[in-house]
DNA sequence: ATCGGAATTC
DNA sequence: GAATTCCGAT
């Protein structure tokens, strides 16, 4: 099997710490089985496979072996190594694939948060859970190891109220360590050779990008950002053709954003496990960025910078629009559509004064700027993709659906590689061997140069495979009743944004998160932009002209994939239908989940979370608030067909008028809605559950069923329905027939202007989409402002 | 093979 | 905190 570096498929390289290089000893575990992951040599002992983010032991005494020689245990063995990855499930790091042997799944969400902390929680701690930190669109935000790379951490710093969170975060130390000092190296390798990317093998890395660490990082932004950072490493950005590529045996679908770095793997994020943004508990790496201490001068320009790569990160990441609100100042900048100017850097410019202030207000300590760390780290040399200059299509493209075929009979997976056993017993730690197993090879110490980093040569490889995959959807059959039953991977933001019916049902919503969270956008091949979901904040941002052609286009596959016929009502159906194979078989435990069983009520968050009533608001304007009002179904914002996602949609709503697109999105809104809702319950839950040990039930289902039921009646916090049960018990409930027929006609309308456009370019009617986009995107940015206006004063 | 509790180590 | 070690239960 290819390595999901060369399959194009990589975990985002801030999963990767490179601190764990062969060389330190603090390595964890998962990390240390991400490296080995990385490296070929290694992969007749541990290999990708499967789901994006799963992977075989084929040899579980060979990488206990390697793993005691990593860790000075000569004793260690299998069953001790797996306990030690039974540790993770509580994590949510991990989680076993069952019904395969030696077989786990990442849950990179995870890895990602605590990586990459960027996004405040909020007082409620909510994050959106939608809305992963990590950027996976077009420029990928890279982790950044080396210190010149922890700089940007401070940057976010920076704006204070922005990032409080993460600065918080870091002074604990519960963001990820990529500072280790001894870990420079290490990243280096990464960046460059190893890793960047997840692929460590030259090979995967050829696949994707690794880190193509643009000495510009930022597009648009000028080489000289900033002495002391380099966005680069901060920011990874792409060429815009990515080569994505898919490998069928990688299990990662094709990273959408090659991203140089392999930045993203994306893929291999495992929607599986759900990261709850609330839940940090697990500390991958106790360094922090070298940089906490370090003090960033703060400079407006950086900021801005700083803050568009930011928020492309989390547009890419499908933040959901909960996730801006807690960023009233910032503007979403398209990150992949560029094309109509420069949005971001408009964006960003306009709002820049306003972060900063807030910044200011809020308690920030500019810091001084540090040394000037500016890595070494070569980054692959500047891809095209840079955040600022996506082109549009390249960006979009990035992100791809992925269509698995059904998995292979497990059996197939199931190998149980005799191993090798040799077991030298004290091997040097150092020596991770790189290849230890199979092709121990230079390496070792060499300092990083890093095994892994014989990619490093390859490292030009990444970019090579870069292969416009069409976008897929992979359907797993359920193995667990968690998070693997039904994950579509790959999906555009849209989907991930909206989940239209089908994927309502998300058995697990942790997977449903995750997968939001990695799904990386998928790059629909008919839109070069291909960003569905970035409709939205799109739209929010600039009011791209075409923004329902996104829509369509993602709504298109879903339709055709899932076909789901209908609307809302139809929902259920087509992702039970999706989650049924499997599900049926397992344990009654899947209910469908909450969201579907909104009639039962959605789950209320168990405690109030100041954010998201802060954040509802916002939306409320817009379409959810005239949905409760009992308002005609179709707000007029949707109409625009934007997608104008959350908060655009919301806004625009009050003013625009076509009916008929104007309902998806609609419906896209208040799922995700209450996906989040429900994600922010089921986490704390979860967390309850599997961290504190608390046991309510213990299946799965449970947990679930305790959210509906906790969301419901429990909430103590919140008597009320939360702004989306009403939502869709409007929905369900209120909704009259036409209302709903109308709706569909609509989707349906969109969906075929998808198929027949070659997407990208030409809506039905450029001159009523361009009209009604100003329209909207007025209204928009009239919206926005008051919404920034309201969360400032929350 | 897998799970997870408990004690212990670093 | 993150394993490591043991070990009984499935």
């Amino acid at each position: 099997m290819k390595t999901p570096g060369e399959t194009g498929l990589a975990f985002p390289d801030w999963a990767y710490k490179p601190e764990s290089s062969p060389g330190s000893r603090q390595i964890q575990l998962w990390h240390f089985i991400l490296e080995l992951l990385r490296k070929e040599e290694c992969h007749d002992i541990i290999a990708w496979q499967g789901d994006y983010g799963e992977f075989v032991i084929k040899d579980p005494d060979e990488v206990a072996r390697l793993w005691g020689a990593r860790k000075c245990k000569p004793q260690m063995n299998y069953d001790k190594l797996s306990r030690a990855l039974r540790y993770y499930y509580n994590k949510r790091i991990l989680h076993k694939t069952k019904g395969k042997r030696f077989t786990y799944k990442f849950n990179f969400n995870k890895l990602v948060l605590v990586n990459y902390p960027f996004i405040d929680m909020g007082p409620g701690g909510g994050v959106p859970q939608s809305a992963p930190p990590v950027p996976t669109g077009g420029p990928h935000f890279r982790f950044p190891s080396t210190p010149s790379d922890v700089l940007s951490p401070n940057e976010d710093l920076r704006s204070p109220n922005l990032f409080s969170a993460v600065a918080r975060r870091m002074a604990r130390g519960s963001v990820s360590d990529c500072s280790d000092g001894t870990s420079v190296n290490s990243e280096i390798e990464e960046g460059i050779g190893g890793g960047g990317g997840g692929g460590a093998n030259s090979e995967d890395r050829g696949g994707v990008p690794r880190d193509l660490p643009v000495p510009g990082g930022f597009r648009g932004l000028p080489p000289s950002l900033h002495p002391r950072l380099s966005h680069d490493s901060l920011f990874r950005v792409y060429p815009h053709g990515r080569p994505h590529r898919v490998d069928p045996l990688s299990p990662f679908p094709v990273s959408p954003l090659p991203g140089p770095g392999g930045s993203m793997m994306g893929p291999q994020l495992s929607p599986a496990l759900p990261m709850t943004p609330g839940h940090l508990n697990y500390t991958p790496s106790p360094t922090l960025s070298p940089m906490y201490s370090s003090h960033f001068s703060f400079n407006s320009e950086d900021m801005k910078r700083y803050l568009q790569a930011h928020t492309q990160s989390v547009y890419n990441y499908h933040l959901s629009p909960r996730a801006f609100m807690h960023y009233p100042n910032i503007i979403v900048p398209q990150p992949q559509r560029l094309d109509k100017g420069h949005p971001l850097h408009a964006s960003l410019h306009s709002n820049h004064s306003s972060s900063s202030s807030s910044s200011s207000s809020a308690s920030q300590h500019p810091l001084p700027p540090p040394p000037s760390a500016h890595h070494l780290q070569h980054h692959p040399a500047p891809q095209q993709q840079q955040q600022q200059q996506p082109s549009g299509e390249d960006h979009l493209s990035s992100f791809k659906f992925k269509l698995q075929p059904p998995p292979l009979g497990k059996k197939h997976r199931e190998r149980v590689l005799n191993g090798s056993g040799t077991a030298p017993s004290g091997v040097p730690s150092s020596s991770f061997g790189s290849s230890a197993s199979s092709t121990p090879n230079s390496s070792s110490a060499g300092g990083n140069a890093p095994s892994s980093s014989s990619s490093s040569s390859n490292a030009s490889s990444c970019n090579s495979s870069a292969v416009p995959g069409v976008p897929q959807i992979k359907v797993e059959p359920i193995s667990e009743s968690e998070s693997e039953e039904v994950e579509v991977e790959g999906i555009s933001e849209d989907e991930s944004f909206s989940r239209e019916g089908e994927e309502e049902d998300f058995e697990d919503e942790e997977d449903y998160l995750d997968e939001d969270v990695f799904k990386t956008p998928a790059p629909s091949p008919h839109t070069p932009g291909g960003g569905g979901l970035l409709d939205g904040y799109q739209f929010m941002a600039h009011h791209s002209p075409h923004p329902h052609q996104h829509y369509h286009q993602t709504h298109s596959r879903h339709l055709q994939q899932y076909q789901q016929p209908a609307g809302a009502s139809s929902r259920r159906g087509a992702a039970s239908a999706l989650a049924s194979p499997s599900a049926s078989s397992r344990t009654g435990n899947h209910t469908p989940n909450s969201s579907s069983s909104s009639s039962a009520g959605f789950p209320v968050s168990p405690k109030p979370e100041p954010l998201d009533l802060e954040s509802q608001p916002g939306f409320g304007n817009g379409s959810a608030g005239s949905e409760r009002s009992g308002s005609v179904p179709s707000s007029p914002g949707f109409g625009v067909g934007t997608g104008g996602g959350g908060g655009g949609g919301g806004v625009g709503g009050s003013s625009s008028s076509s009916s008929s697109k104007c309902i998806p999105l609609k419906l896209r809104f208040k799922r995700r809605w209450s996906e989040d809702q429900r994600m922010e319950a089921s986490s704390e839950e979860s967390d309850d559950k599997k961290v504190r040990g608390e046991k309510q039930e213990p299946s799965r289902g449970e947990e679930e069923r305790g959210k509906g039921e906790r969301g419901g009646s429990s909430s103590a916090g919140k008597a009320t329905m939360t702004p989306l049960a009403m939502m869709d018990h409007e929905e369900e409930g209120s909704r009259d027939a036409e209302s709903r027929s109308r709706e569909e006609k609509g989707k349906i309308e969109i969906y075929n202007n998808n198929n027949s456009s070659s997407s990208s370019s030409s809506s039905p009617d450029p001159a009523e989409n361009s009209v009604a986009t100003r329209r909207v995107s007025t209204e928009l940015h009239r919206a926005t402002a008051q919404l920034s206006l309201e969360n400032k004063e929350c």
